[in-house]
DNA sequence: ATAACGTACAACCAAATGGTTGCACAAAGA
DNA sequence: TCTTTGTGCAACCATTTGGTTGTACGTTAT
C-alpha cells in the first residue's frame, strides 16, 4: 500500500480520482506517458485498494476509496503514538527518580523532543 | 518518503527505533538477512529523514524522526480532507437542487457526479 | 601491537519497477 | 458493416531495488 503511494504519478492519480470519478483514458490524457502505463499505474492503485473501478460502456470509471487513505494514515498516527507512549515512559521515570545527580543528565534526548500536541 | 515506508523491514526498523536507540549492529541482528542489508535499510531511511544518527563511539545510534512520521501521516489526512471537500460540495448542490426527478436518481450517490468545473 | 568489533562502501546479481510498443476485444459511431 | 475509441494484457527494455560478499577503516579490548 506504501509501495502504491510511493510515485508521485499515483499520488496525483489518487488525488485527481478524488476530486472526481473519472475514467482511465481522461487520467492518461493528463499525463506524458503512455496510455499503458498509466493503466498500469491504475492497476497497481486498483490493487492496493485505493481506487475501486466501475464499467459505464466501454469506460472505466475511477474512483479514490478513502477507506484505504483512511488505514495508511491511522498506520502512521500509530507510529506517532507508539512515539508519544515513548516518552511518557520516559517522563514516568524521570518523574519516580529522585534526580541523583542532575549534573550528568542534561544529555537525554528528551530535549529536543517536538512533542507533537496536534491534538487528533 | 513513501518509497521507504514501503518495505515492512524499514517500517519494522522505524518501529523499533521509535521504541528505543539503538546502534545498526543490534538492529541487524534482529534480521535474517545480511549486516549490510539491513545498513542499507537504515541509510535509506536516513535519506527520507525517517530516522536520525547519532555517533558513540564506534557505533551509531539510530533513533526515529517523529517529525517526518508526523509529514507522512499529514499528507494522507490531507487527502482525506480533500474528499471530505468533495462530498461537501455535493452536499451542497444537492441542497440547492430542488430534487428534480428523485425516481431514476436513487440508484447509487456517487454515479451520478455533477462535473464541478472547480480549481482548487 | 594485535585482534575483534561496528560501520561504511563498492561490486555484483536476481527480481521488481516504470516505461515502451503491439495486439485483441468490446462498445460506440460512421 | 466498418471504423474509431477505451481498455486490458503480453512482450520487451532500462533502471532501480533488495539482497549478497568482500574490503577498508576507525574504535575497543586483550
Amino acid at each position: 500500500m506504501f509501495h502504491a503511494l510511493a510515485t508521485s504519478t499515483r499520488r496525483d492519480i489518487l488525488r485527481r480520482t478524488i476530486e472526481r470519478e473519472q475514467s482511465v483514458s481522461t487520467l492518461a490524457s493528463e499525463y506524458e506517458m503512455s496510455f499503458a502505463a498509466v493503466q498500469k499505474h491504475v492497476a497497481v492503485l486498483e490493487a492496493a485498494n485505493l481506487i475501486v473501478k466501475r464499467a459505464e460502456g466501454r469506460e472505466r470509471l475511477v474512483r479514490a476509496n478513502p477507506e484505504m487513505i483512511a488505514r495508511a494514515r491511522a498506520l502512521l498516527a500509530r507510529y506517532e503514538e507508539l512515539w508519544r507512549s515513548r516518552i511518557a515512559r520516559l517522563d514516568e521515570l524521570l518523574a519516580e527518580t529522585p534526580a541523583p545527580r542532575a549534573d550528568t543528565t542534561d544529555t537525554t534526548d528528551t530535549t529536543d523532543v517536538p512533542r507533537t500536541e496536534e491534538g487528533d
